[in-house]
DNA sequence: ACCCCTAGTTACTGGACGGTAACATTCATG
DNA sequence: CATGAATGTTACCGTCCAGTAACTAGGGGT
């Protein structure tokens, strides 16, 4: 709590003309408040986060976040987007980094999934907000499930190039063992089942590999 | 408003002896706020729904709800514990409708978990608890850890004595695969792969059974 | 100069929220 | 019948929420 309230407490462009470069270079108001929501949606929970405080922690103000967005469920898809284009660029790094080694990327995919879950322990902000957002028919889950969607079908086509005899069952299989390390990373404490992430998804891909 | 009035006018025990049993009995207004409360956390989430609306749902009203519950959290808190009773119900039918199976348990409360991952997609109360009570330190955390905790106990045990030659780590496979049968459930659409946990967990045993 | 678009500021609305006070009612007991 | 505890009823408090209105301040273009 504190060190947030610190963090966000830097003037920003106090002496103007020097911010010439680096990351300083301050983002349109649109893209910090969508970061600034982002951050706060992973901190507090959606419903536990107002415009209010989304709109200062961006150093912006409500008025702006509104022109930008209709209304708070649309900055929360929108969020929802910019993450699902975020796993997207993640993707696209694990195939520069193993090119023509599919296997190498779901089990790339599979590593950086462990080293997230440790490094911050609050899950996967799409599942997450499915949790909150039971109201039906609410704009956001169509977009998660289609995250999730797409997200599956580019594991299976790397599990069928790397001869899996059932790609679509290990992908189902490499999936849950994810998604329930990120659940049980918060429900289940430090010592959940989660620890043992990689372990398991090694077992699934040995089941459903080809015999050596 | 009418509704509520017209159902309260029941006599209770007007014909004295027979009244023995039979559901028709009210429950006391605490069991009731805390089944209403259950129920309406399970539909709308925890911080999507109002005390006097559940004070509403229990046909009672928000001081008495007051009067047995300090607070909301407070009253957050009786429904997890609830919910955790329920589960160890659960395990006792296990163990009735398995004697001495501790496989035949384990693969018992598998099939349970998925019947009811596909009538009501709605996960698992506990974890869903622990996404949408991020604030630090919330009461109900450390009740949600230890439950899990204990289930997961239970597991191994059950798993041990199966001959399984590593408990622990079948257990936090088998855990992973079904929390994330639940998380999927709400945030996959119905053909996720949660459709695949039995399979999974099939493989999964089967990769930590002693060779046949 | 001019306009115009974007952004920031302040103040406000109406409703829902968690929680409380004061009072009225029921009802099983003595 | 009297008592007292548990329950119900109504009204209220202060706070927070999502969302809006009116106004001001800069910053480029033309």
């Amino acid at each position: 709590m504190s060190s947030a309230l610190m963090r966000k407490t830097q003037t920003p462009s106090h002496d103007g003309v020097t911010t010439a470069e680096s990351e300083n270079t301050r983002l349109p108001p649109r893209d910090r408040i969508i970061a600034s929501a982002i951050d706060l949606f992973r901190q507090q929970g959606i419903k536990g986060v107002g415009v209010d405080a989304i709109a200062e922690a961006a150093d912006s103000n409500k008025m702006t976040l509104y022109r930008h967005f209709g209304s708070k469920d649309d900055l929360i898809c929108e969020c929802l987007k910019k993450t699902s284009a975020r796993r997207e660029q993640i993707w696209r790094d694990l195939e520069a980094a193993h090119p023509n080694d599919p296997i190498g990327q779901v089990r790339g995919w599979i590593e950086e999934a462990a080293e997230r879950i440790f490094s911050d322990p609050r899950g996967c902000d799409l599942a997450n907000a499915a949790v909150e957002l039971r109201e039906a028919n609410h704009p956001a889950l169509q977009l998660i499930i289609e995250a999730k969607k797409a997200h599956m079908e580019r594991l299976i086509n790397l599990c069928r190039a790397a001869g899996i005899k059932q790609p679509e069952q290990l992908t189902d299989a490499l999936v849950l063992l994810v998604e329930g390390a990120r659940v049980c990373s918060q429900s289940a404490g430090i010592e959940g089942p989660q620890q043992q992430l990689k372990r398991a998804c090694d077992a699934m891909i040995a089941a459903y590999s080809p015999d050596s």
